[in-house]
DNA sequence: CTCGAAGTATGACTACTGTCAAACTATGGC
DNA sequence: GCCATAGTTTGACAGTAGTCATACTTCGAG
């Protein structure tokens, strides 16, 4: 288990990467909930459909992106939306997103 | 050749079809070539790098995602951006892809 | 210390998609 | 009528991405 997983900067962000991320209904999913959540989310706490060693792969695309931020706490791993960080570098992109 | 392609209708329109339809760096490209110039632009004025064929497929994917209106002019084909009709659905989402 | 829970890593498989080539169609000009 | 031009259609192919199963690692609880 990586104790600290990699996250890009701001200034690293790449709208291709961002749009091939949020394009997979499964990770878009997952950034809603966690913008209509408002707080932080385990991997196991949200409502995906697919197999948990696919929704790893799926928390990795996004995190590698700049989607989000990962972190542990016990066993358990956490998930924040940068959504900061993503307006600065992408403004309107995330509220454009939340609208489907 | 079809002498009137389909076209959907604004509340047609699928977040998910757009998404995957301006993910592709080729398409995404042809988006911003349009936005860019601000008037309509023949299929084989664009600066793209891909065969005839080939832009034909990217253009009929904009198309049935209602992202670009097509309409004949003798032998060419000229491209609208449908700027309005993407702002009344997904508000934002063209001017946050305008950024990259 | 042992066990269960949470998530990761690896490998295999499938399906989709972007690509090109070649043949075809439709329009306008001479 | 003929030909060049613009774009379409069809078929084939290669690369990639999403998926699952299995085995593995790490941490906390008892």
């Amino acid at each position: 288990m990586a104790r600290a997983p990699q996250h890009p900067e701001v200034s690293e962000f790449e709208l291709q990467q961002v749009l091939e991320a949020i394009v997979d209904p499964v990770r878009r999913s997952i950034v809603q909930q966690l913008d209509a959540a408002g707080h932080d989310i385990k991997c196991g706490d949200f409502d995906i459909a697919v197999h948990k060693s696919t929704a790893t792969h799926h928390f990795k695309v996004l995190r590698e992106a700049g989607l989000i931020r990962q972190y542990y706490v016990g066993t358990s791993r956490l998930n924040a939306l940068r959504r900061d960080d993503l307006d600065k570098a992408f403004p309107g992109l995330l509220d454009a997103l939340a609208v489907g």
